[in-house]
RNA sequence: CGGGGAGUAGCGCAGCGGUAGCGCACCUGCUUUGGGGGCAGGAGGUCGAGGGUUCAAAUCCCUCCUCCCCGACCA
């Protein structure tokens, strides 16, 4: 691509509402521009982006099995009413209505699969079958940002697995994890696979691909000594050896109004009370609406258990012994109250917490004395330097960016989805075992930018590159020996396969390699008089800096021979 | 949705009661030619929108819209 006919323009000032270095590097250096908030255009260079990540991504899941086609955004309501998901995405979606009816722009594809797929198959001999789509998705966000890190508009790879068994289902993950590690090797990412906790999507065992960055809007943890790494969500820690804590008698406090941590904490500042040595007792109901009390440090939050939810107002009333918002773990066990406590709570106290009764709370609480745990586990969000829980040595949590998310999801949706069935040898009648794979494409141009850039600009890895080789004519327009063995160059390397950007544009020396460091192609290749007169072309390599000299005669074969990015045969689909 | 900030030329910004400015970018000419060079000339604006106050509003007041940051939320 010749430059002076490339849309593009470079701005030397970032624009004031990009904040991410990769937002501002992508938009200075001309690959998107900004339609509403988190709403891009890709101009040609960051179209370029897109499609040569969409490419690994292609290659990748086609060859572990996966089948791609093409699904709509346009969606009916009623196969969101199915899920219930209508309702509970309902903050999120996108809706309009037309001469058809209501309809919904897609901010997932899970419903859609699983309808169409239950109308082509029927039968455990047409299982396993891997489907996947690269799509725009659409979610009100309440908040887009970072660029292209949160967007409203936004495309998507998701894969979606149908499987006959558990055990299938678990394979065709496994298949999906192992293709997920290669694809983003060749992103360029550094990431770490996190176990993570299923959220609103439903289903079982789950990974986060994360990528370490300082715009993350996600922290997993990660243990300093071994290689266990999960979500904070998710993340447990290890058991702690009692605290060898002072005695202190249990004494009971007047505190009116005073119903949470923060506002005891406020109450006995001039005692120096912090909310790490608070107790934080949550009041749970089980299924069968019995009471559990987790107890937590007040400076730390609570995990609810799967299976439990919260207190409300009329599970207060059937449990008298737990006053709202002044509870205490003080006589639970007697009243037949379970009590869970976080690992956390055996290395802490005397602690202060509430007394059992409206507007008064204790201090001097002691674990073994005063109460008892029926239960100790990880029910409290993870901390910097709590033990891992495999081998006690300390936790780190790490700020990133989820650039990928695998689910298996089980029956959750084959299981609510009309006919999403299969019959087996039998003759029996099963939902199908389902699995889903996302990975954030339009994301990742951004992700990439943020771990490969320098002052100067970006420097993309060489498969994402939009041209694997920058060429620039120094001053041709006053030297015609110049242009024309720059044009040559261009001709016999596009001849030989590589894809070149040619700065044949008529500006100064300064302007090109400025634009060239800026727009991050991983070789430069430099065409000016002074090494022309010696028959050479300046070769320089944009992310580490080296030049090096090459005869003129042996540029094309020496930048052919450098494994690279190559654009893709057919554009993308949308 | 709560808190904070900002909307003036393509981008970055100044001006804050007296009728529109600067840098970069853009156009013309000259000059320069290995790291965003110099000189001269030029074009480009419903000062986010609507209403109000005033002899006079980019500037003061009200309403709305948009955008950004922090938080809440986040398959």
């Amino acid at each position: 691509m010749r430059m002076s006919r490339l849309l593009l323009r470079t701005l030397r000032d970032a624009p004031s509402d990009a904040e991410a270095i990769s937002h501002q590097l992508l938009v200075r250096a001309g690959y998107i521009r900004r339609a509403a908030s988190g709403i891009y255009t890709f101009l040609p260079l960051g179209w370029q982006v897109l499609r040569n990540v969409e490419r690994v991504v292609r290659e990748e899941m086609d060859a572990a099995g996966a089948q791609e086609m093409l699904m709509p955004i346009l969606q009916p309501e009623e196969l969101w009413a199915q899920t219930g998901r209508l309702t509970t995405m309902d903050d999120i979606l996108f809706r309009l209505e037309g001469s058809g009816g209501k309809f919904v722009l897609a901010p997932t594809h899970e419903e859609l699969v699983t309808a169409t797929v239950a109308g082509e198959v029927d039968s455990y001999r047409d299982l396993p079958r891997n489907v996947y789509q690269i799509q725009f998705k659409y979610r009100d966000e309440a908040r887009p940002r970072f660029g292209l890190l949160r967007g409203r508009e936004f495309i998507m790879k998701d894969a979606y697995s149908f499987d006959a068994s558990q055990e299938g289902m678990r394979a065709s993950y496994q298949l999906m994890y192992d293709a997920y590690c290669r694809i983003f090797d060749r992103l360029g990412l550094t990431y770490t696979p996190v176990e993570a906790d299923a959220g609103a999507i439903g289903g079982d065992v789950n990974h986060e691909f994360m990528v370490p960055s300082s715009i993350g809007e996600d922290h997993f943890a990660r243990c300093t000594k071994g290689d266990y790494a999960a979500n904070v969500e998710a993340a447990e820690t290890g058991g702690r050896e009692p605290a060898d804590t002072p005695a202190e008698p249990l004494d009971e406090h007047h505190t009116p109004g005073r119903p949470g941590i923060d506002l005891v904490v406020d109450f006995f500042s001039d005692r120096g009370l912090t909310a790490g040595a608070m107790l934080k007792c949550l009041a749970l109901a089980d299924a069968d609406g019995n009471a559990v009390v987790v107890l937590v440090p007040g400076d730390r939050e609570v995990r609810v258990p799967h299976g439990l939810r919260p207190f409300e107002d009329d599970d207060f009333d059937r449990h008298p012994e737990l006053v709202k918002g002044y509870i205490g773990p003080m006589g639970l066990r007697e009243s037949g109250v379970r009590v869970l406590g976080d690992h956390a709570v055996r290395a802490g106290g005397p602690w202060v917490t509430g007394a059992n009764k409206a507007d008064h709370h204790v201090s001097g609480a002691t674990l073994g004395r005063d109460f008892t745990v029926a239960e100790w586990g990880s029910f409290a969000t993870v901390a910097d330097g709590d033990p891992c829980p495999r081998c006690g040595a300390p936790i780190e949590l790490v700020q990133s960016v989820e650039a990928g998310h695998t689910f298996q999801l089980g029956l959750t949706y084959s299981s609510k989805i009309p006919n999403a069935t299969f019959t087996d040898e039998e003759g029996v009648q099963h939902p199908y075992w389902m699995g889903c794979y996302g990975i954030g494409v339009s994301r990742a141009p951004a992700v990439i930018a943020e771990e490969h850039h320098d002052e100067a600009g970006l420097i993309w890895p060489v498969e994402i590159a939009p041209y694997q080789v920058h060429l620039l004519a120094l001053g041709a327009s006053r030297n015609a020996e110049v242009g024309a063995a720059a044009d040559t160059l261009y001709d016999d390397l596009s001849a030989a396969g590589a894809s070149v950007l040619y700065d044949d544009r008529d500006v100064a020396p300064g302007v090109k390699f400025a634009d060239a460091d800026l727009l991050g192609m991983p070789t430069q290749l430099i065409v000016g008089g002074k090494g022309l007169a010696r028959g050479i072309v300046e070769r320089k390599d944009r992310r580490s800096g080296e030049r090096d000299e090459l005869p003129l005669s042996d540029a094309v074969a020496a930048v052919a021979a450098t494994p690279g990015s190559r654009c893709p045969e057919e554009p993308g689909l949308y």
